[in-house]
DNA sequence: TTGAAAGCGCTAACAC
DNA sequence: GTGTTAGCGCTTTCAA
């Protein structure tokens, strides 16, 4: 029977009620007790203050109540909108969510995954940068359900949501075709990656279905950001002035690509037309507002948090594979506005 | 001692080196042992791929290397880039991040000030939306070290870290009015916040400085967002066409003046110019790009979490107050580049 | 150097 | 209905 030091205990509730601990949990977790058994213990709780220690009660349930997210990089647009799902469906279920910034590297998700062994959280959803064999091992043999959002090759033992950025450029593509653009540019982020390669092969096949050759000097590749997309751009159209229109792998090298338009003196959308992918808040910023296309990352993090909280209630179902359809989110970047101004 | 279910403990380590769980516990922490003792454990380890329990750990340690942040709002790229600054020093230093959105409910932030108690977290940084005699009351008696991003009362019993909103301001006004205008709009925020009030006696002060007039018919408090600052701004400027700036509570408010102002076919910024707030991703995001006040938001983020982590530290300093200084970012929306195009 | 044992705060099985 | 007690997995005295 420790003294007052220290915050109150089941053991200090136990004493200024006159009753057992085991009472005080009974109470406590609203099991049976005797009415004026509930009330006693009830007020000396609320007369010290008692609040159980989390971490007590994790030891003895074996569960934290606790879920981890990890990706690339918290300042992505598309994975805050992937966190703030997350956390508005963790949070009334219970939950607390752990943030994880891997920084893209690929050590250091396979360290998120192997630490769910320390017990400390109960789940962990994972956007991994790029899928190697290591990861399916590490992934596989996980101590805690895992869900990643991304491309998982066909079965790999683990629940997973991805999008669907072929079909997305097509979107975007048949957006600009049937806007009459016969000269379509493309920039693209890293090609070494799933969805770079597949954003690609969306560009590529929309050509094709139109009719239309594939020229590769229509295509660069270049790093994410507002500037690249600028500098890719100016490229483009220094060495081909017939394009009409520009279709970019993100909203960031969408705003570029504006930027170098109008700084070149051309009209949006009337003499270059652009379309960007994400449909993030970025989007809506720019004048005029970007046509871009919703991959759904709010969609993907709503599933997969779902799926985790599935399999934390004991469904035992087999490996769950979601694909979010892409949405075409049209604005004055590729079509004017009605009332012209 | 257990069969083989679960996973491998102190315990199954000991059983399989031959040695006691004590051996066992001095070896992973580094404590002194026999060179064979030391070996024989470390592969028995290996052999098992074992990993503490880092819940056992934190009840016997009474510490869960775990920091709470808390906001109103993940999404809002202020709080983002907290979040960023938090995470990059707090990993690091060995502790993981939870993360709180109180959806702007004080009721919410006291909860999770109280929620301390439950020894789930080491420390606390708070963003609370308002700050009440409640929470006052709330924050002193606190379980654990708490830092506040936002501004205390004097003599509060919390550490803390503010903007200079005020200095923020004025910094933006002094610089629209070197540049020749002088029929200034001011697009507030929701003014019964301490920001809100702050970044209006900076409007006022910076006007008296400049031996203006303060009139009320051109300040408009709206909601924040960028539809909200395009209907302010056509509403300012349906009512005094001869307005020549704005300034507005921050960049989503200004991107709409921006907006606003382009849909009626006046040049940025040689009609008119804007300047918002914040300096966050979306000042870049424009065309032409924002002129915006950082009011350091990386900064407080960086500041509150090492004042949290000196206090985890056993820092018994007397109570600390930062005040991070503004910083006025100068882009094409208030001044002409150089080379017209 | 090492092992036995206590105990962090809680829940739940078991006996009364 | 209530109390006693074991035990979650770990670290850390305390003896040997």
């Amino acid at each position: 029977m420790t003294t007052s030091a220290g915050p109150p205990t089941v053991e200090t509730i136990a004493a200024r009620a006159g009753v057992s601990i085991a009472s005080v949990s009974r109470v406590l977790n609203g099991h049976g007790a005797r009415p004026n058994t509930v009330r006693r213990v009830q007020q000396a709780a609320a007369e010290l203050g008692y609040v159980p220690n989390g971490v007590a009660r994790s030891l003895k349930g074996g569960r934290t109540r606790q879920l981890t997210f990890a990706m690339p990089d918290v300042g992505n647009p598309v994975y805050v909108s992937m966190v703030r799902q997350i956390q508005a469906i963790a949070k009334p279920s219970g939950y607390r969510l752990l943030l994880h910034s891997t920084d893209a590297v690929a050590a250091d998700e396979l360290d998120v995954v192997r630490s769910l062994a320390d017990r400390t959280s109960d789940g962990l959803i994972l956007v991994p940068i790029r899928v190697t064999g290591e990861h399916l091992k590490v992934l596989s043999d996980a101590a805690r359900p895992v869900v990643v959002i991304g491309s998982l090759p066909d079965g790999a033992p683990v629940d997973s949501v991805r999008a669907d950025s072929v079909s997305g450029a097509v979107l975007a593509m048949r957006h600009l075709l049937a806007g009459g653009r016969r000269r379509i540019a493309f920039v693209n982020g890293p090609d070494d990656t799933v969805p770079g390669r597949n954003r690609s092969l969306g560009y590529r096949t929309a050509l094709e279905e139109a009719g239309l050759p594939h020229d590769p000097a229509l295509t660069v590749t270049t790093e994410f950001g507002i500037a690249a997309g600028a500098a890719a751009t100016h490229r483009l159209l220094d060495a081909d002035p017939a394009i009409d229109s520009v279709f970019c792998a993100n909203d960031q090298l969408a705003l570029g690509a504006v930027h170098a338009a109008l700084d070149r003196g051309l009209r949006i959308p009337e003499e270059l037309a652009v379309a960007g992918m994400d449909d993030s808040e970025l989007a809506r910023a720019g004048h005029p507002a970007l046509t871009s296309v919703d991959l759904g990352s709010a969609e993907r993090g709503r599933l997969a948090v779902e799926m985790l909280l599935a399999r934390l209630d004991g469904g035992d179902h087999g490996v769950r594979c979601e694909t979010v359809a892409p949405r075409l989110v049209v604005r004055g970047s590729t079509v004017a506005p009605e009332r012209a101004s």
